[in-house]
DNA sequence: TCATGTGAAGCAGTTCACAGCG
DNA sequence: CGCTGTGAACTGCTTCACATGA
């Protein structure tokens, strides 16, 4: 079995969309499944399955499948959903406050605890089930609300320092929406989500459609 | 040259930090740079760099390298950027009026033209730009308003008929915010961007700090 | 001389194909 | 027999190292 750190991002990613799966079998009353099964349903490979599943341990029962209900209890204790996680928001504007919301009640395992922004306007708000406290409140708000993930929804040239105060308050993961490259901390675990990047990607394969009577 | 087609998105979205990180040095005033400057500043790879850029061309001059300037507009123009894309987002809630709101003035290159939600309540409400409309409008919306990337941010089980809706009105690149593998279309692009996988990754990490007391 | 552009090497992630086991 | 678990083959992405050309 490798490290934590060793399995990848994709592996990873896969397993999440695999749970997801077998939720929805096990609310259909499924009992079994097979690799292949699974696969053809949801658009997936059954030989990856059966790989990435096998990093984690021996789930399966050969000749037979997946007991559905059991796999997806040991992918979400393996997921580290087995408690729930506490979001920090930094920057309660448009994306921080409709994140606060839709992370709140709509999912079991992740609850928002605390959000901070350096508009004075919003400080003392209510957002969801927070107060907006400041933002130079980052570090001790995290120790109050034991938060253990923090989400950056400011402008890019705030995204850096709010990062070192979450880190700074004990934060070791952190979902950043910021168009800036964070620093390398050791410990400390970031994964970007960039919009416009996403736009971009989109746009290059538009752009095809208008150069293109040739070839 | 590879086809559009053929080109990895992993290149595509560097091409768009690289773009970014032309722009910060060109407002710096730096004319001339080369890929190991480039490398060393935004934290990327030299050989990466200038492998990504001989896909499209050659923007460089041995023993020189870049031109900031240049090199900026040709990606630019690589990308689709030289006209403005339409968004219509699908499902006004928090998450779709954020990232209206978001994009709106946000970007040069992305304007959000039209948004629709099926609750009654949101339709004829002016959110950032656009007054809402009602959701059998999609296609014909998409017509009107000549969109071409829609983006859809309704909850799951109504995702694939917001796609379908879409794609019926003409768009062929979508922004999939809805935990759902929408099926493939012929000539249609789709990037999903799931909030819970990019989580429950941040947990798997998590998870390790308990029954670990390890190095 | 210096940094690009590029084949070749190296590495990672996926698919194949079948041995092994219920 | 059927399906898992898994080495081996393959594919694709990244890094290296150097010939090429301003």
């Amino acid at each position: 079995m490798p490290e934590r750190q060793d399995i990848s991002p994709l592996t990873l990613n896969r397993l999440s969309v695999y749970l997801r799966c077998l939720r929805l079998l096990r609310d259909e009353g499924v009992e079994r499944v097979s690799s292949q099964q699974l696969a053809q349903r949801f658009h997936l490979s059954s030989s990856q399955i059966r790989k990435d599943l096998t990093y984690f341990g021996e789930f399966g029962v050969r000749g037979v499948g997946y007991d559905v209900s059991l796999l997806a209890d040991r992918l979400q204790q393996l997921l580290g959903l087995d408690r729930t996680h506490r979001l920090m928001i930094v920057g309660v504007g448009n994306l921080g406050s409709a994140l606060a919301r839709y992370f709140d009640g709509n999912d079991l395992h992740f609850q928002v605890v605390a959000g901070v922004d350096s508009n004075e306007q919003r400080i003392g708000k209510e957002v969801g089930s927070f107060v907006v406290r400041a933002f130079d409140e980052i570090a001790t708000l995290v120790g109050e609300t034991d938060a253990d993930i923090g989400v950056i929804t400011v402008p890019g040239d705030a995204a850096v320092q709010a990062y070192e105060a979450l880190v700074d308050g004990g934060v070791r993961s952190v979902l950043n929406f910021a168009p800036v490259q964070l620093p390398d901390i050791e410990g400390v675990r970031v994964k970007n989500v960039d919009m416009r990047i996403h736009l971009e990607e989109m746009a290059f394969f538009l752009g095809a459609d208008d150069n293109d009577s040739e070839r």
